[in-house]
DNA sequence: AAAACCGCCTGTCGGC
DNA sequence: TGCCGACAGGCGGTTT
């Protein structure tokens, strides 16, 4: 599933390939990915346009367009906006929505299970997306300290993998990369959040940003449906430690891993190395 | 206020 | 072999 090191390597795939390309004509295949925006009304203002930057904030990729206005686009669950430089190959079954640009590259929205949004905005106007407006720190940036992760789990009763997972605390964390921020700092997934101490916040900072930096090189976690903008794979599937284990052992200690839901979210964790 | 649950979707898998 | 329910999980919305 695309979280923060996916969406960002889409984001550097994109960029080289799509900016500074005018739009020459826009398909959109499934209505209801556009949230705020008629189809008709996304069309006229996309025409003829530019992206002239693409950012990226926790799972949300930001297109800024030549227009003052910005395209904000989450893949949720199965998205994937991959460039093709030859416009006649054949669409996939599930493609949601299509830029053409004049130089006759493409630029295609493909999402098996349509969870995937689009929203088009004035510039930096996110009050209408909810989810964008109200995330938390970036996880890479300098103000995510270990005194702000402190500061996010003080007094919390709420376990600790749910807190990850919580967009408005920390943005672009998923399934995947909680659960192997938490392996890498063995801290079990159901530990309350405010019974941390420093040391164990030390540890759980360090492997948050260590995990989501190596994924990022790595090129993110292809399980299933993720793919590059290019619509490559990621290799960072070869390099988990915990997620989807579930039946083998732990790769520090050779204890049979487990899983349980917790917090809604089926979670990977070594009953040794992470106790509760 | 925060946590738990549901709906949105389709493909895949295990069980019978 | 085919059918069916469970499951995958991000996020918005509703309920508890």
């Amino acid at each position: 599933m695309p979280e923060l090191p996916e969406v960002e390597t889409v984001r550097r795939s994109l960029s080289p390939v799509i900016l500074n390309q005018p739009i020459k004509s826009l398909n959109v295949y499934y209505e209801r990915i556009l949230q705020h925006v008629s189809p008709a009304q996304f069309r006229r203002q996309l025409t003829g346009s530019c992206f002239i930057n693409l950012t990226r904030r926790g799972k949300y990729l930001i297109f800024q367009l030549d227009n003052d206005l910005e395209m904000v686009a989450h893949l949720r669950m199965t998205g994937r906006l991959i460039y093709f430089s030859d416009a006649k190959i054949e669409l996939a079954k599930h493609t949601s929505a299509v830029f053409g640009f004049e130089s006759g590259g493409e630029l295609r929205f493909e999402d098996v299970r349509k969870f995937g949004t689009i929203d088009l905005v004035p510039r930096g106007k996110y009050e209408q997306i909810k989810g964008l407006s109200t995330l938390g720190v970036e996880p890479l940036s300098q103000e995510f300290t270990v005194e702000h992760l402190q500061e996010l789990t003080r007094k919390r009763s709420a376990k600790i993998k749910g807190l990850l997972l919580d967009q408005t605390k920390i943005a672009g964390l998923g399934n995947i990369y909680a659960d192997e921020s938490l392996f890498m700092a063995g801290i079990h997934p159901e530990r309350e959040a405010g019974s941390l101490n420093l040391r164990e916040l030390k540890k759980l900072h360090q492997a948050i940003v260590e995990v989501l930096q190596e994924a990022i090189v790595g090129q993110g976690t292809t399980l299933r449906d993720y793919r590059t903008g290019y619509g490559r794979e990621g290799s960072f599937q070869n390099k988990l430690q915990i997620y989807g284990k579930k039946g083998e052992k732990c790769p520090r200690c050779g204890v049979d891993l487990e899983y349980k839901k917790v917090a809604g979210r089926t979670s990977h964790f070594c009953p040794a190395c992470q106790r509760e």
